[in-house]
DNA sequence: AGGTTTGTTCAGTATAAAGTGAACATTATG
DNA sequence: CATAATGTTCACTTTATACTGAACAAACCT
């Protein structure tokens, strides 16, 4: 299959698929979010599944990781039994979108280990005990600024 | 080799790994760290190879990108030739540390494709071209707000 | 110098992650 | 209902990344 790319999409989708490298995500998702955003139209799954030349399956999936944090957006086109997709361009949306799916129930599961440690420090006991305190209270400083800063961050990259 | 940690202690690196692995550095590096961190007393290279069983090169490697964002700190052991590491403990050096080593260059190659895309578009022209304009011109402005948004982010986790 | 200790490097290997595609489910249409 | 169109799933394969450990380099000590 021959791929249909132009110099300037080639340009745009290796953009996103170095973003989505820096954000921990397949390089499939960056492609197909590259190709939906210089994209003049709405695409369904199989152009992007040709366009980009990658596998059923993995359009399918970078399409609902899109799909889950907001990224992108169904759109009607009468007439058609196929999906069509656009790229969200509020940077606003992708962020909160990606906070709450990706980082924040990080976030959640780093709190409850700390209190399991804390748990665990007090139980055991032992001549330490009191060094190992103030590691664990240093601990929970982290996780509470790391929570406070996560909304305000987004208040500032969202204008 | 036998494992010689705690229960607290391999909470503690768990916590670590967790965390090296949202930030996208190697399991290894986590470990050492969460090791070092919890450890009362500095450590040297092969104290963290034994106690993690993990290889002399992973221990080196992973020492060395720790140094590399100022998350260690090496101290000096009068009457002993090996190098000994303490965790650093101040959010701010680190989430620094990290910022000018590991996504300030995404950020700045980003920012040089972007010209380039701008580039290609005037040179090919087109009919669209006007369309195409304003969606660099979205690109241009989420690179801005990126680039102002990290120094606050880092003054809001600072304290 | 020769021997020892300590840390680094890097080619090869192991492991984890992403991609593939055929089988399957679902829904539309004649 | 049968057929076609569309999208999803998942066992398998491929690729990328981290880990290993032996060879190497550097520094120290008699």
């Amino acid at each position: 299959m021959e791929s249909t790319l132009t110099d300037l999409e080639r340009e745009v989708i290796e953009l996103f698929v170095r973003m989505a490298d820096m954000l921990n995500l397949p390089r499939s998702v960056g492609e197909i979010y590259g190709l939906l955003f210089i994209s003049p139209e709405p695409l369904c799954l199989d152009d992007c599944r040709v366009h980009l030349n990658i596998s059923k399956g993995s359009t399918s999936q970078g399409l609902r990781i899109l799909r889950s944090f907001g990224a992108i957006r169904t759109v009607y086109v009468p007439g058609d039994r196929k999906d069509y997709y656009v790229a969200e361009t509020s940077l606003r949306k992708m962020a909160a979108g990606f906070a709450d799916e990706q980082i924040r129930p990080h976030v959640e599961s780093g709190r409850e280990r700390i209190e399991r440690i804390r748990a665990l420090i007090e139980e055991q006991g032992g001549d330490d005990v009191e060094e190992l305190r103030e590691k664990i209270e240093t601990l929970d400083n982290w996780q509470k600024r790391a929570s406070k800063m996560l909304p305000l961050a987004l208040k500032l990259i969202g204008g």
